[in-house]
DNA sequence: TCTGGGGTCCTAGGACCC
DNA sequence: TCTGGGGTCCTAGGACCC
């Protein structure tokens, strides 16, 4: 299950007049476009593209375009997420707007089942979705694509037969194929494999020595063979990270302690929620990817480690903190920085360390009673005196003022 | 003037162990 | 002149995803 559209969709929720009118959704800082109604995509707007390479269209043809609201998306994706459940359990939130569900055998009933879904996702959430039905999750990947493109599938597509398989892997066209990227694309469309037809008609061997077990896994599963198993319950985390770009240069460890100490809160809130502690904290800093007046670009970053792994607010902003200020330097135009938590572990069962003088305790309870205040009163309600207030991005298009607290969501909700 | 922010997995090579 | 053969772990970099 795929939804279309998604952040537009999403917008379109809180303001229905924009059915049919061209609406678009750009990156943090208002960088790029993330997210395209086809209104937008028939105008040729591309995905990732630059804002600002297309202020002129915008104007001319009146697109509506909004700030990214995630706050917005997530929640509007934890009810799609829920409404699943009824058609199979447990299935497997692959990302915001996408989902694998495990369907019973009884091939009878697939169409049926793919037909209920986008009704009830419509008519419950007012959301658009597709439905690809097939053996692989590879395969069901490009059905979904084929019924969100051609109206006639009404939004599903079943590739349940070999003769069906057959057909949707000539009509696929290779860098269409889930796995393989632009750099696979390229390479392989340069030996003449135009489509996901002429890729399975490759020998294994000379599929696996030029991709890589990951190509080998594709090349399987496009001809129903499933590699890629069905997640129930995915593993936790490996790394969180938070980072975003500034909406104008910053250019002393003063004024970046701020956005810093914003996004190392923001990533041990996350941590947290998880359950999880950090054995190790990254700080980085940039001056982003197309640095101004020719300069070189600057990538400097330095990892703290903790000698007990924490999960709490004051010891994780700390940590960034002095990393920081370890790797600022004067005369670089900073435009982007970071903070990413790794060697993540579970809580329960962390060691402690023999030589460790701080009391975590009390700073992992201060973070609690932090978490459950502001989970009534709103987002950063209650802070650490040295974070920002906002943050260092652009966001200048917002469809609303966010909705922070819980109970002013619910109250526009019904 | 203006170009996002998250994640995953795999491989190769080096450090280190016995 | 001649200098083994196994491992594991970690990291950086490259590919991919949304």
């Amino acid at each position: 299950m795929d939804c279309n559209n998604f952040f537009v969709s999403c917008e379109r929720t809180v303001r229905p007049d924009l059915e049919k009118k061209p609406v678009l959704v750009l990156s943090n800082n208002d960088g790029c476009v993330i997210a395209r109604s086809n209104e937008v995509k028939a105008l040729g707007i591309k995905m990732g593209q630059p804002f600002f390479q297309i202020k002129e269209l915008v104007k001319r043809h009146g697109i509506h375009c909004f700030s990214s609201n995630f706050i917005l998306y997530e929640d509007i994706s934890h009810r799609v997420m829920q409404l699943l459940e009824q058609f199979a359990p447990n299935p497997e939130i692959y990302s915001v707007d996408e989902a694998f569900l495990h369907l019973p055998d009884d091939t009878s009933r697939l169409r049926q089942i793919g037909i209920d879904i986008v009704k009830t996702i419509d008519q419950q959430v007012g959301v658009p979705v597709s439905v690809g039905i097939a053996p692989t999750k590879t395969l069901a990947k490009a059905a979904a694509d084929i019924a969100k493109k051609d109206a006639r599938y009404h939004g599903v597509a079943c590739v349940d037969t070999p003769e069906k398989i057959a057909t949707l892997q000539s009509m696929l066209p290779i860098g269409d194929v889930w796995g393989i990227g632009r750099r696979y694309a390229k390479f392989l469309i340069s030996n003449g494999i135009l489509t996901a037809k002429d890729f399975v008609d490759k020998p294994q061997q000379w599929v696996r020595r030029h991709m890589s077990v990951m190509g080998e896994k594709t090349w399987r599963e496009l001809q129903g063979e499933p590699c890629f198993e069905y997640n129930r319950s995915p593993e936790k985390r490996q790394q969180i990270m938070v980072s975003r770009s500034f909406a104008s240069v910053i250019t002393t460890f003063e004024a970046l302690r701020e956005p810093v100490a914003l996004f190392a809160a923001s990533a041990a809130h996350k941590l947290r929620q998880q359950g999880m502690v950090a054995a190790q904290i990254e700080v980085f800093l940039s001056n982003g990817r197309f640095p101004a007046d020719n300069a070189a670009k600057v990538w400097q970053s330095t990892i703290v480690s903790f000698a007990t792994p924490v999960s709490n607010t004051t010891e994780i902003t700390n940590a960034a903190l002095l990393g920081l200020k370890s790797i600022v330097s004067k005369s670089v135009k900073y435009k982007q920085a970071g903070v990413v938590l790794r060697s993540l572990s579970h809580q329960e069962g962390i060691q402690a360390d023999l030589f460790d003088t701080i009391d975590h305790d009390k700073h992992q309870k201060i973070s609690a009673v932090m978490d459950r205040i502001n989970q009534s009163y709103g987002r950063n309600y209650l802070r650490l005196a040295i974070q920002a207030t906002e943050s260092p991005s652009r966001q200048e298009m917002l469809s609303s003022k966010q909705p922070t607290r819980p109970d002013e969501r619910n109250k526009k909700k019904h």
